[in-house]
DNA sequence: GATCCGGGAA
DNA sequence: GCTAATCCCGGATC
């Protein structure tokens, strides 16, 4: 294949490559597709795509020269892709058949990159399981990806997409009365795999006689005929939520005009008939209807064993739950209200798990403010069955109760919780929401607690939404599987991303992604804010500049991030954006770094020692108290409670270059914004990043993922009129002075805790961290902060300190 | 009872 | 490898 080949691959050309793969992430990225852990990818399919990419010459940028291998077609304008034989795909965003192509693109194929008018994608073997999943077939991608392409297909591209995709979809993994099955309507498959040793490990054979008397025979199958399927609707029995969203048949949809230019290319016909084709087949596969299925039953705790041999033999398990016939499960009695309309996106990613009649298992990818519960919720009210909701905190859990009494007809006595502090009775309940510890907690417990676990390892759940599923460990979730009986499972979650490797696992754990959204589509069309990104340099004034040059790693830390000029930024941001009306958020890692801005600026703020009681005083007068318009938080921010009001995010320490955090805290602003339309941008995200040190180059690393979502970032160097706002601390070089030499005090005394600056040496337990139960409000629970108020502040008049001055 | 605090775990 | 934060439980305190 290739071609004949022009590559002159000597060392040179090696080096630019390894020299452009250290600072470019999108040389990993085509690594990537031959390596996507844990043997996901076929070994044939491999080979094929890598020795087809090196047909490919290079320059002396890495960029590479496919033209060889690629034949233009003459009607290639009005056709939106090229298909690169390393398996990426470029997609033009202002393409007529946009939005086709679109929705084929994430059905298939893997998210890279998607700026304004080049998005970029890539095949990968998991990407294409997950379009099988959905009910695409081998023959159909390849058609419709050749129809969509400005280029003939490289021939390696059309044999990977065949390896990947020929075998799977023909086995599943269902649960049948408390009781795992493989079962597929290809009794040949299965009886190659039960060939393999690993398999017949996983197999469990029961002594009493199933109900058909299979006997020990390894290929004595239980053999059943499957129930037709009819059409489905989401919710309720009466479909109240269908037709709805009337579905984008034909040309282009009538949104899409607006953004981009009027289509002067004709739509090539071929294109749109089998958009519809493709559309219509994944509504209502009949395939399969009448087929006879055979199956034999598997050992519960082997489970992850069989699922990953499963991968190896590329023959992948599919979960899907056919809800509407089983008859063991009691049906519940839950509905979703007339007043739940779902989006049309929301729609699209349920289409996608409810597509074929049954609940198929898999991920769903909707940005923070995107309406997750409400899918969650109408998932719940489709399935109709017992439902488990776990999540990561406690107030998450009272979230998604009021979520479920918003959105559906289940009432307090049908919505049970269950964690430490709230155990409602379990039995009879149809929904459960509780937590991922409660769930895995491996300690003692309460009898109650023991009472309800015992109840529901018991159960045969219809449905198990995982919220926040990215952030789970993967070895926690496995425990979760061995506990839990359940037919399906949905992981929700706004960013598939992970620093470490583990998010592959959530892959065969869980089931495929079967719906990411593209989040600047949602913002355009008015679902979610409308935010202005922006990094803000900080120069580091010299005296901090030098002791940061000259002291070690941790402490540089804390000296980049209570740079004076970085305080005085925030704090004329965030007058500025007061003045304007905002809500204002300031996030900070560093706990002595947050404690010292709040103080100073006289801001309420939120940590981990923050009780329950005084956070939710002080969010609900941040929604409420117009006086109240910016607030200080730590990480705790990052997960469970939202902040529904804001639209101003300001970062002045964060968790070196984690991209999920950087997303995550972008989706605390992200809920849409009312009365918006007539500006351009409804929500500002800011980082400040003290310029010359560490953190520009941690600053980057998170910006990435955003950036590949399309967000652009504003790098301000100068705040406009900063110069002129009067009374900002830290102006003369003698404030600064001072805050230098608290910072290196507060970074001595984590170097020996017991040690109090300016006390010598304690023995005693006279000064202990925790100084009674006064208002963290104040900071005051901290000993150690008491000292330097002592010392530093004590020249300042300001009601919160006067408290506690002796 | 409700609330707070500390320990253990991950 | 470290830090911050969380969860669950049990015992102490008001």
């Amino acid at each position: 294949m290739g071609g004949p080949k022009k590559t002159k691959k000597d060392d040179n050309s090696k080096k630019w490559k390894k020299r452009k793969r250290d600072d470019d992430e999108y040389v990993y990225a085509e690594e990537e597709l031959v390596d996507v852990g844990d043997g996901g990818i076929p070994n044939a399919a491999k080979k094929n795509v890598e020795s087809e990419d090196q047909g490919a010459a290079e320059d002396e940028y890495g960029a590479k020269d496919y033209r060889s291998q690629m034949i233009l077609k003459t009607d290639h304008e009005s056709r939106p892709l090229w298909v690169a034989p390393n398996g990426h795909i470029f997609l033009e965003s202002f393409s007529p058949v946009y939005k086709h192509a679109h929705d084929f693109l994430i059905a298939i194929s893997e998210p890279v990159c998607r700026p304004e008018h080049i998005h970029e994608y890539k095949l990968t073997a998991y990407s294409l399981y997950a379009a099988v999943s959905v009910g695409l077939q081998t023959h159909d991608i390849i058609e419709y990806l050749k129809r969509l392409s400005k280029t003939s297909i490289p021939d390696g591209i059309v044999e990977f997409i065949k390896l990947c995709t020929l075998s799977y979809g023909k086995v599943k993994l269902v649960l049948k009365h408390n009781q795992y099955f493989v079962e597929s309507p290809h009794p040949e498959v299965l009886q190659k795999m039960l060939k393999d040793p690993v398999i017949q490990e996983c197999r469990l054979r029961r002594n009493i006689d199933t109900t058909d008397g299979s006997a020990g025979n390894p290929d004595d199958f239980i053999t059943q005929v499957q129930d037709k399927k009819g059409v489905l609707q989401f919710g309720t029995k009466q479909g109240i939520s269908s037709g709805v969203v009337p579905k984008e048949h034909g040309n282009v949809a009538p949104g899409d005009q607006t953004d981009n230019k009027p289509a002067e290319a004709t739509v090539p016909e071929d294109i749109t008939n089998f958009y519809d084709k493709i559309d219509k087949e994944d509504e209502d596969d009949e395939e399969e209807a009448v087929l006879k299925t055979v199956s034999f039953e598997v050992n519960q705790e082997k489970i992850e064993v069989l699922q990953k041999r499963c991968i190896e033999l590329e023959h992948p398990l599919l979960a899907e739950y056919d809800f509407r016939n089983d008859t063991v499960n009691p049906d519940i009695n839950i509905d979703l209200k007339p007043s739940a309309v779902l989006r049309p996106y929301q729609e699209k990613s349920l289409r996608k798990m409810f597509g074929n009649g049954r609940a198929r298992s898999g991920v769903i990818v909707l940005p923070c403010g995107a309406g997750k519960s409400l899918v969650g919720v109408t998932a719940c009210c489709t399935v109709r069955k017992r439902a488990l909701v776990l999540c990561n905190s406690g107030v998450s859990v009272e979230q998604w109760k009021q979520q479920f009494k918003m959105w559906s007809t289940a009432d307090d006595s049908m919505i049970c919780r269950f964690t430490s502090e709230a155990k409602d009775k379990p039995m009879g309940c149809g929904i459960l929401v509780t937590t991922y510890s409660m769930i895995t907690h491996t300690q003692k417990r309460s009898w109650e607690a023991e009472q309800t676990m015992n109840w529901l390892k018991d159960q045969e759940w219809g449905i198990m939404v995982l919220d926040e599923v990215h952030t789970i460990p993967a070895k926690m979730f496995r425990r979760v599987l061995t506990i839990v009986q359940s037919h399906c499972k949905l992981g929700l979650t706004a960013t598939l991303l992970r620093e470490d490797d583990k998010i592959a696992d959530l892959n065969f754990l869980i089931g495929p992604k079967l719906y990411e959204a593209n989040w600047l589509e949602l913002q355009k069309r008015g679902f979610i804010a409308r935010v202005q990104c922006a990094e803000v340099w900080c120069p580091m004034t010299p005296e901090f500049y030098r002791e940061y040059l000259m002291c070690r790693t941790s402490k540089k830390l804390l000296l980049y991030v209570m740079n004076p000029s970085k305080f005085r930024s925030t704090q004329y941001l965030i007058r500025y954006h007061e003045r304007r009306g905002d809500k204002t958020i300031v996030f900070s890692d560093n706990v002595f770094a947050l404690k010292h801005y709040a103080i100073k600026m006289n801001k309420p703020y939120i940590y981990g020692p923050t009780s329950q009681n005084e956070r939710i005083q002080i969010l609900q007068n941040f929604k409420f108290n117009p006086k109240v318009n910016t607030i200080f938080v730590s990480k705790v921010a990052d997960t469970s409670f939202d902040l529904p009001e804001a639209n101003v995010l300001i970062q002045i320490s964060s968790h070196g270059g984690s991209r999920r955090q950087e997303a995550q805290r972008l989706g605390r602003i992200l809920r849409a914004k009312k009365g918006a339309i007539a500006e351009e941008y409804n929500a500002f995200f800011y980082t400040l990043v003290s310029q010359d040190t560490m953190e520009m180059s941690y600053s980057r690393k998170r910006q990435r993922f955003l950036v590949n979502q399309g967000y652009s970032y504003k790098v301000i160097t100068k705040l406009a009129g900063m110069d002129e706002e009067p009374d900002l601390f830290y102006k003369t070089r003698e404030e600064q002075s001072q805050l230098l030499q608290q910072v290196l005090a507060a970074s001595d005394v984590d170097a020996d805790e017991e040690r109090i600056p300016g006390e010598g040496p304690r023995t005693g337990p006279a000064v202990h961290r925790r100084v009674g139960n006064m208002s963290s409000m104040s900071g005051a629970d901290d000993a150690v902060y008491l000292e330097y108020k002592k010392t530093a502040f004590s020249n300042i008049k300001h009601p919160l300190f006067k408290k506690f001055r002796t």
